[in-house]
DNA sequence: GCAAGGTC
């Protein structure tokens, strides 16, 4: 018997094979430039059911192909609105990864799937079938087999490869509809705004787009600008008091915080410096052990997060470099959601192979040595069911030839990986609370006792107090040496930064791990966003503001009344979201999944159409405002 | 020339 396994990408492939073969296998190179990445390993397995069987392990590289409409339906050969219901067909992306397939299948007697295991995986393995299926009438949906893997780990990729299920019709189902529903609303109103605004826009500017997650994406930036400018100050008042002992002076806060009445705060001022003109009575004295928690395993979005703010890159660079670094072999698979190692890996393993380094050596040595160091990580609330978290392979050391981002981030998964297998930091909070005539103030302090993971994870800050507390007992007297009020006021929302963008898409499900960086890049590129270097606070920070184009696109759909749903917000991404998820467990069919969306978007389109002017004019009194 | 999702 002849097996045939294909992977979702060329990296599996090859680890699951070497697992398999015990590494008595025969690799072919696929002829072609386009097939460089897709190899085919021969080798034998001993299969309980099928016995000892000759094994072709190949892989594909994402996606086979891809959806789109017939050219009778291409740009400018039809309306727009004839996109929603138009006929669609198959194009294969990269005719010699397929052909790979064919040809392999064809000499083969069974298949089975080894791609990731998520949504977007049953459905690669269904166009895996399709390929095999073009010279072998053997090889169906329904005869294929599927390896059910989330990790790589010897006993585990063995144990799914004597154990496969068959790929999962209805998660496959659930991908066609995204897929369909993407295409037809994204093609149909891109057509029409690039269309409208045409007429507006300069000769040369981009295409104005539509799509699922840009214009959510979109969104999120016109939002907090919108509540930057619409924001009015208020001034407050508060009572700021201050005791001296022993030439210590402790500053304290007022427990009400402020209060937006002058002459209220006035009164109480007057009123306690009438009770207690010189002193006030210490009520509570507290000192807590408290802990500063090591990391969790690290996910890609928290990868682009940190690397924001710790290096100012963007999620789009940060994902490129960490791509190079995966395929050069010095991290693991850097699209991730998982954030718990599997218990069966040999972390301690991982470490030993930065003990070399000249820069972090000698603290990886420090995890393994006697003292007992190492802590096996924490375990998080996310699984992809698919990668583990990111982490370091092997040290790449300074002469291994990256670029200077490329080294930033490899240092950062490395610190952050020993940071994440360390103890926690661990210190003491203490608090003193007063009570003068009717107030109470509060001053708190903060002292390290141990730097734990903090030692190797340089980025992250958390220091003791500028100046201790002073020692005081409960219900002593303390003499005042400042009690005033003071006035201040609210200020504005910060402007969005790209970390912050990201956390908003991820914490509202526009985008994939793989994705998010993609959508940001997108409205960039489309001129609905730009940088824009700002000085706020300490340090210079990168923040993303709406051009006029963006600004007045969402203005303008958010005019259309929309009474059931927004385009500009996430809410429509997310109930598309849940209904697939509906699609998967079998609760709804996938054909009303797109009549019910497409009805959505049709009175969308409707509206546009019947009020062009209106969105037009949206982007062009953003223009004058901004004047 | 459109989308979003995989991946190199």
């Amino acid at each position: 018997m002849h097996i045939l396994c294909v992977a979702e990408k060329p990296s599996i492939a090859s680890s699951v094979a070497r697992t398999l073969s015990g590494g008595n296998s025969r690799t072919r190179q696929v002829k072609g430039k386009a097939g460089r990445f897709a190899r085919n390993i021969d080798f034998t397995f001993d299969f309980p059911e099928f016995g000892r069987c000759d094994v072709t392990m190949t892989s594909v590289a994402g996606h086979v192909t891809n959806i789109d409409f017939p050219d009778q339906y291409s740009w400018g050969h039809c309306n727009p609105e004839a996109l929603f219901d138009a006929p669609t067909i198959i194009k294969v992306g990269n005719p010699v990864i397929a052909d790979n397939i064919t040809k392999e299948a064809q000499n083969c007697d069974l298949l089975m799937i080894w791609t990731d295991c998520d949504r977007e995986g049953e459905y690669i393995g269904w166009e895996i079938v399709q390929q095999a299926s073009i010279r072998n009438r053997g090889m169906t949906l329904e005869s294929a087999y599927r390896a059910r893997f989330s990790h790589l780990e010897r006993s585990h990729v063995i144990y799914a490869a004597k154990h496969p299920v068959r790929l999962d019709k209805k998660a496959i189902e659930a991908v066609k509809t995204r897929m369909e529903l993407d295409l037809r609303t994204g093609a149909c109103l891109t057509r029409f705004l690039t269309g409208l605004f045409g007429r507006v826009l300069d000769k040369g500017s981009p295409m104005v787009s539509y799509g699922g997650c840009q214009f959510p994406t979109l969104g999120f930036v016109v939002d907090r600008y919108k509540r930057i400018k619409m924001f009015k100050k208020e001034p407050f008042w508060q009572i700021s008091l201050a005791f001296k002992k022993k030439q210590k002076q402790c500053l304290m806060t007022w427990e009400r915080g402020h209060l937006f009445d002058r002459l209220v705060t006035v009164c109480i001022y007057q009123n306690c410096l009438k009770l207690e003109p010189e002193s006030a009575t210490v009520i509570g004295v507290d000192t807590k052990p408290t802990s500063n928690w090591a990391p969790l395993p690290l996910t890609t979005v928290e990868m682009q997060k940190d690397c924001g703010r710790f290096f100012k890159l963007t999620a789009k660079d940060t994902l490129s470099a960490a791509e190079t670094l995966y395929t050069k072999g010095f991290i693991s698979y850097p699209r991730t959601e998982t954030d718990t190692f599997p218990k069966a890996m040999d972390l301690r393993k991982l470490v030993e192979k930065q003990v070399e380094s000249s820069k972090w050596g000698a603290y990886a040595r420090s995890l393994l040595d006697d003292t007992g160091n190492f802590r096996q990580p924490r375990t998080g609330k996310h699984s992809d069911e698919a990668h583990p978290p990111i982490h370091p392979i092997i040290l790449a050391g300074e002469q291994a030839s990256l670029t200077s981002v490329q080294k930033t981030v490899y240092e950062y998964v490395v610190r952050r990986f020993l940071a994440c297998c360390s103890p926690d930091a661990k210190g003491l909070k203490s608090s003193i609370r007063v009570k003068w005539g009717t107030e109470v103030f509060r001053a708190a302090g903060l002292v390290v006792t141990s730097n734990g993971y903090l030692e190797i994870f340089i980025y992250s800050k958390w220091k003791s107090s500028r100046t201790s507390l002073p020692e005081v007992e409960l219900n002593e007297r303390v003499k005042l040496c400042k009690v005033l009020v003071t006035e201040g006021s609210t200020e504005p929302p910060k402007k969005l930064t790209e970390t912050e963008l990201i956390a908003l898409m991820d914490a509202n499900g526009i985008g994939t791990d793989a994705t998010i960086a993609e959508h940001i890049d997108k409205i960039k590129s489309r001129n609905y966003v730009i940088m824009q270097k700002t000085s706020e606070g300490r340090s210079k920070t990168s923040v993303i503001v709406p051009t006029e184009l963006g600004y007045g696109l969402v203005e303008g759909f958010n005019r259309l009344g929309l009474i059931k749903i927004s385009l500009t917000k996430p809410f429509l991404r997310r109930m598309l979201e849940t209904k697939l998820k509906y699609i998967c467990e079998g609760q709804v069919s996938r054909k009303d999944v797109l009549a019910e969306t497409i009805s959505l978007y049709r009175e969308a389109y409707t509206l546009m159409t019947r009020q062009q002017s209106l969105l037009l004019q949206s982007y062009k009194e953003a223009i004058r405002t901004n004047d």
